[in-house]
DNA sequence: GATGCCTGCCC
DNA sequence: ATTCTGC
DNA sequence: GCAGAATGGGCAGGCATC
């Protein structure tokens, strides 16, 4: 198949926002092609060439693509970027180039297996030099190609297809391409769960039909896609969503999935990617302490201090995730496993059984030792007591908790009631907003580029220094109604340049700034240190003195989101840096 | 070697 | 991560 | 309620350049 006949297809799927067209479409593209190319098709479709799990990364991003674009069309860079701002789509803006008169032939005959072929030597690419071979492979093929290939070969390295669809509306496609229904949809879920290789599933459904997946079971060595959890504000709320159910604490650091076959362990971050290499005290952990020939077990690692066995915040935590200087940091931010799964068995799937099973067997298989420990749990059938577990892990300085429902199952790759999370910050406290002021915008992409707008950043008033610093920018928290709104007010607020008074980093430089006029009321899980955002922040000559390093470092905001407008208050009366401060140090101690 | 920009991945 | 929206 | 698409702060690491 050519890719411009995928292409046409992926038109067609752009076109239509009803979920039951896309299942259909897809399945009709699956018809025309054989085994190998819905393979590639399915992948690419992922925006990837080869399955979370494996090291592939294309390396190319935004900046990469739009050199690319400017490289493969004999354009000026600052021209694609003009145009990207304008389109707020890459796909698009070099769609629009493309068709923009210039005698330049391109081939039509470009395959799919070709383009992906460039993709995978693209995405493989490393060392000296790399970044110009990939600037080179993707220009090539963006002078090759047709537009509208060119619209969504773009969009494929930088993981925006945007086409109203993902993972999960394609396993329905593959049910309906083989049954004309999406009644396969569970069993094909099922399967790709604990093979989360797209390519490898609908390939086999095309050669072999649905019975080539039934061999498929989790394996130790391969990752299985992680639950994740739904939001609850309550205890009452969740109890009358899923009765008596058992709580556990919720702990402020990364996912870990533990496989253990022997002696030999391999461990998989969230987003399946394989960290085994990184955490050697976890893997010594689970060699000594897990009781069984094969398992894979799933929890939160979390640093902390080995001298006064206080839990550490996540920004030091997550210094864990690295290639170098492994032992030194292992040695200096030791890390404990809080296991809270089990997944497998000894040729046993848990995937299915219900939790208190799956519980109970975790606690028989992880022996007392230093660092896997079977997260704490609570079974309660009422919202009074969940209500006190939930303030008594607040008060140890805990993000929340978790409450999962006894007899679900683990549900692999999505999210449902099965498992809720109820955090500190949902609980609509005072105490977890601020007040900031507007201080300029960016252009949206995608949906955004319609209101001209997709976030903004915010500051707070110090009344020492006299000037506006920033702590975040807001992209979230909004209706459609309401961007649409806060664009317009902030066009009459518009300057040309950057006011005196602002006090911005490079790295947070608006597309628009505005007079500071905007009162908005922030919410935010938490203030925390921050290189970039300028509140508080002081900086000193960097070793050589041509440059700066920050000497303390700033204040932002994690995880912000609008709260509401504050229309009823004056810019002068938003939150001061000595108040942030206040609040910064006061969340120290609960 | 220092610096800056960019990317991917944690949350 | 949070949040909003179409189906 | 699911699935998808907007968007956040901030960490390490890769590569290019000064």
């Amino acid at each position: 198949m050519t890719f411009k006949r995928l292409a046409e297809y992926l038109q067609r799927l752009e076109e239509t926002t009803l979920r039951n067209k896309i299942t259909e479409i897809l399945a009709e593209l699956y018809k025309e092609t054989n085994g190998e190319e819905i393979g590639m098709i399915c992948q690419l479709l992922q925006g990837r060439v080869a399955p979370l799990y494996e090291a592939i990364e294309f390396g190319v991003a935004d900046k990469m693509m739009i050199r690319a674009i400017g490289q493969g069309l004999n354009v000026e860079i600052t021209d694609v970027a003009a145009l990207f701002r304008k389109t707020g789509d890459l796909g698009i803006t070099v769609e629009s180039i493309k068709n923009q008169p210039s005698g330049i032939k391109y081939k039509e005959r470009n395959t799919i297996t070709e383009v992906y072929e460039v993709l995978f030597r693209l995405a493989t690419s490393g060392g000296e030099g790399s970044q110009e071979e990939k600037i080179k492979l993707m220009g090539e093929l963006i002078k090759d190609l047709d537009p509208l290939s060119c619209r969504y070969v773009v969009r494929i390295p930088i993981g925006r297809l945007r086409l109203g669809f993902s993972d999960m509306t394609v396993l329905d496609s593959l049910s309906w391409m083989i049954k004309g229904t999406k009644e396969l949809r569970p069993t094909i879920e099922k399967a790709y769960n604990v093979r989360p290789d797209i390519s490898f599933i609908s390939s086999t459904l095309k050669e072999k039909g649905i019975k080539g997946l039934a061999q498929v079971k989790p394996q130790v060595g391969t990752p299985i896609l992680m639950a994740r959890a739904e939001r609850m504000t309550n205890g009452a709320d969740i109890i009358e969503k899923i009765g008596k159910c058992a709580i556990e604490p919720k702990y402020d650091g990364f996912r870990v999935q533990g496989h253990k076959r022997g002696n030999k362990v391999e461990l998989f971050s969230r987003n399946l990617e394989n960290v085994t290499l990184m955490y050697p005290d976890i893997v010594k952990g689970i060699i000594k302490q897990v009781k069984a020939n094969e398992a894979i077990i799933e929890g939160e690692a979390v640093a902390f201090n080995p001298n006064t066995g206080e839990y550490l915040p996540f920004q030091e935590t997550v210094q864990r995730k690295r290639k170098y200087n492994i032992e030194a940091y292992a040695r200096e931010i030791p890390l404990k496993l809080f296991a809270f799964e089990l997944l497998y068995r000894d040729g046993i799937s848990y995937l299915g059984k219900p939790f208190e099973e799956r519980r109970s067997e975790l606690e028989k298989i992880v022996a007392k030792g230093d660092t896997i420990l079977v997260s704490q749990e609570e079974v309660v059938g009422d919202a009074k007591r969940l209500e006190e577990i939930f303030q008594d892990a607040v008060s140890r300085g805990l993000e929340g908790v978790m409450a999962k429902k006894l007899d679900g199952i683990y549900r692999a790759g999505s999210r449902d009631f099965n498992w809720i999370k109820y955090k500190r910050s949902y609980a609509g406290k005072l105490a977890d907003t601020i007040d900031c002021v507007v201080l300029g915008y960016d252009y949206g992409q995608g949906k955004r580029t319609g209101f001209g707008i997709g976030d903004f950043l915010i500051g707070v008033y110090d009344d020492k220094d006299e000037k506006f610093q920033t702590v975040a920018k807001i992209g979230t928290g909004l209706t459609d109604e309401e961007w649409k709104k806060i664009k317009l007010r902030s066009d009459k607020l518009k300057v040309k340049n950057k006011p005196e008074n602002y006090d911005v980093d490079k790295m947070m430089e608006c597309d628009v700034w505005i007079t500071p006029l905007i009162v908005v009321e922030i919410r935010a899980d938490e203030i925390t240190r921050s290189p970039v955002h300028t509140a508080g922040r002081v900086m000193k000559p960097s070793i050589s003195g041509k440059a700066f390093d920050v000497e303390v470092a700033g204040l932002a905001l994690r995880f912000p989101r609008l709260e509401r407008f504050r229309d009823d208050k004056k810019p002068m009366e938003v939150t001061t840096l000595k108040e942030l401060k206040k609040l910064y140090e006061m969340q120290g101690k609960k």
